[in-house]
DNA sequence: ACCATTTAGTTAGGAACCTAACCTTCTTGT
DNA sequence: ACAAGAAGGTTAGGTTCCTAACTAAATGGT
């Protein structure tokens, strides 16, 4: 019986140490956030959606496509029916059919959706830099910087994946 | 019509730069996670729970409790209980009731969880070093620094947070 | 001793993800 | 021109999370 690749038990790769730290931060990040957003109405994925339509009409496109919503959250097209179906059964968004191509749907802020967006945005900055407030400038800068950096190698990885032909 | 504490449009603050690449990175985190759990047959959430059995194994506890699970996972009880359900029907799990508390229930793996969880152990070293085969052991470390740092801040805000009487 | 509270776990119902399979409509190769 | 394939979106069915409300057992104060 020969050990091989093994750490001593309980002594693990630097990694594995980052790795863990990573997905339990994630997991009291979520602790975190949901509560927040539930105290607006919504989710933190409906925030995503609205944040997204705010942004794309402050950039003077006036609604965007399922799967451009989809591609943006990292989300697949079956999640993204689902967030819409909600946020439209709340008046917070509205479907229209696309002029220029009959199979698309185009998705638009209605002003009551709007007013919410605004309303969560102003908060927003609050809440983001209490949470992100232990960490110096520099640190938050190195922060960003890791992120950015495992975000692009997790896409390439994805990308040589196998079993990935047409999807996505 | 007084502008005050917004950033000028698309220039945000470092911190919020750092909170959206994390989320981001989460993403595609999970989408290059699960479906490698999947190519085991399991989910992310249900590896945490053989992971955990696996390690109270060779700390000599047999056993541990749905609530014990559920603190180490992040998890709220009633997700617990849907998640072992689904392991027991799977056969990689036991519950029995606890003899010195009748209200508790005991988990542990059965032989075919104890093998699955050895076959996954022998990959997952190889899984984590390729996510995060991008960082330099010292941005690794930095990674890890910065993560356990913000979970101790995040559990910091959590107790100080209105409406959190009794739960978790 | 006994009643009130706390703790362990479950059930019910809802949101956010997923894959697989499907219908339409657009695009493209011949 | 037209059939084959790609693309946009939905439906069906499953997992993982949540809160609220519940049962049963343990604990603790008087």
């Amino acid at each position: 019986m020969v050990k091989r690749r093994t750490q001593p038990n309980n002594v693990s790769h630097p990694a594995e140490q980052a790795f863990r730290a990573f997905v339990r931060t994630w997991g009291l990040f979520r602790n975190t956030m949901e509560p927040y957003f539930a105290s607006f109405g919504i989710s933190g994925a409906q925030w995503g959606v609205l944040r997204l339509l705010m942004r794309s009409e402050q950039e003077g496109a006036r609604s965007l496509r399922l799967t451009e919503i989809g591609e943006r959250l990292l989300v697949r097209p079956p999640s993204v029916t689902g967030l819409i179906d909600r946020l439209e059964r709340m008046g917070l968004v509205a479907r229209k059919p696309s002029r220029v191509d009959r199979r698309a749907t185009e998705i638009c802020l209605t002003p009551q959706g709007r007013r919410l967006a605004k309303r969560v945005h102003r908060r927003h900055g609050h809440q983001i830099r209490s949470v992100m407030s232990t960490f110096t400038i520099a640190e938050t800068r190195q922060l960003h910087d890791l992120m950015l950096r495992m975000a692009a190698h997790l896409e390439k990885l994805e990308q040589t994946r196998p079993g990935h032909e047409a999807q996505r």
